[in-house]
DNA sequence: TCGCACACGTTATAGCATAACGCAATTGAT
DNA sequence: ATCAATTGCGTTATGCTATAACGTGTGCGA
């Protein structure tokens, strides 16, 4: 099961994201694709949920706004725990992994006999050039 | 610089969230507290901003719900990153704090000399009962 | 050919959060 | 005491985020 071919819908808001340059609400994703023939939400919504499935796009939930994988490798495999650092100056942000929180996190929710199905890890601050 | 007698409206919200077996949305305490004459959903945020601002309340942003924190010690001091489990069946929050993960989550970080400011750790799965 | 799965389009609605106005009480100088 | 600044409060209106519910069309295997 590997990414299978994008609708033409997903593939415009894939698009979208990732010719943006910081996360983008649905709804400006929305407001940038009605040249292209989109007039609702759901149509938005319903191509980010099939690409949050496929792991071509990321939720930041600190934010209600998407942005694309920035995961070098493919995307045959779940990629698991991402996290982000999101700079509230200019909205920078960077995707990143860590082998040693994965780790961590996952004995801390085994100790609580937690079964882990989304990690979310978010960072909020200002980047090195907002500083 | 500790936490300041509460309002007669914090006070109420803050007994919301304490009360509550589970998180409940800014709406949901609206709702709760329409017999002590609240009205508008302001009236709840107002709350919510102080009592986040003095620690004794959480923001879980994938839920865009509250909590009453859960940290035994008193909340005279910020308690560094707080992290939550949150059960999908049931409902059932659980915050715990780790120092290896703050300090391996302040490493990277300061590798890309980034500047935190606020961290949100959210693990969503089923929780022992709900497995 | 039938049935099913899936993407799509549209309208309406639900849920979350803040802007902007004005008033009242408190505090802390002067 | 008086003035100014701060803080909390109440209300109305608005904006942003997300989903429900309905129907259409297309492709594909039984
Ligand atoms: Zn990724
Ligand atoms: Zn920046
Ligand atoms: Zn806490
Ligand atoms: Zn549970």
């Amino acid at each position: 099961m590997g990414t299978p071919q994008l609708t033409k819908n997903q593939s415009l808001v894939m698009g979208a994201l990732a010719h943006s340059d910081g996360p983008l609400s649905a709804y400006t994703i929305l407001d940038k694709l009605r040249d292209q023939g989109f007039r609702a939400p759901l149509q938005v919504y319903r191509a980010l949920d099939k690409l949050l499935e496929y792991g071509l796009v990321h939720r930041l939930e600190s934010l209600n706004a998407f942005v694309a994988c920035t995961c070098p490798h493919e995307h045959e495999h779940d990629h698991g725990v991402t996290a982000f650092t999101i700079c509230e100056g200019c909205g920078q942000v960077t995707e990143f992994h860590d082998e040693a929180i994965e780790q961590r996190l996952s004995a801390l929710v085994r100790a609580q006999s937690f079964k882990t199905e989304k990690t979310t890890i978010e960072i909020r601050g200002h980047c090195k050039s907002c500083a």
